[in-house]
DNA sequence: ATATATCATCGTAATATTGCAATATTAAAA
DNA sequence: TTTTAATATTGCAATATTACGATGATATAT
């Protein structure tokens, strides 16, 4: 069917499934590896840069955007984007609480 | 075309997407939570628990020891399966690197 | 030997994701 | 105002994922 069962799982569960999604694939890592190595970002760097076109780094910004990771200013025509250090902050937060609540006694 | 272009992207970023597509659906973190939570587990009991069907928890089962993140000893007709605690810490470290490694002057 | 219980695999339907060409939008620049 | 540059949106084709019924494999129990 391809439809996750979203209503059979906790909150927590969906919520770091859902951002686990967002680093599920290789570019969009790239990407907020490559704005967080500059302070700032123009699109057309990334699409030059991990070598996707353009309307598909466009899509990948979204899918970014939408866990609340990035902070968009425009500036004129270009579009500045950063990370949202307090969002990011919270996510690593919550990947380490869920690496860390794992039983260690085990066969 | 859903086919992501793997050879575009350094080893490091494909094995983090990777590990976090493992995460990226709430019943394998509920599966990973529940076996943390017991010393051990039985596939019926997360039928069980978890609510989808047998067939669809043996896939699940399945992608999360594609990663090697899952020990399974056979019991006569039982299967326990329990987290891997080495490849366990390995993936904690890989997800701290990258949240610990981002720039936090920014715009 | 036969039945039963546990788990894996196969086949398949429904849906999601990835990627790009074409096109739209927006805002500076000429 | 027309052009140009940067980014977003749309539409679509290729592929991947999710889920489950049916079936298979394996090992205990009767």
């Amino acid at each position: 069917m391809g439809l996750t069962k979203t209503h059979m799982f906790t909150d927590k569960q969906n919520e770091l499934a859902k951002i686990a999604k967002v680093l599920a694939h290789p570019a969009r890592v790239a990407i907020l590896e490559y704005i967080s190595s500059q302070d700032a970002c123009i699109c057309t760097d990334l699409v030059d840069i991990i070598g996707l076109s353009q309307p598909t780094i466009s899509q990948h910004l979204n899918e970014i955007k939408k866990i609340g990771l990035l902070k968009g200013n425009h500036e004129g025509k270009n579009l500045c984007y950063c990370i949202n250090q307090e969002r990011w902050e919270e996510l690593q937060q919550t990947f380490h609480l869920f690496f860390s609540n794992i039983n260690r006694n085990c066969c």
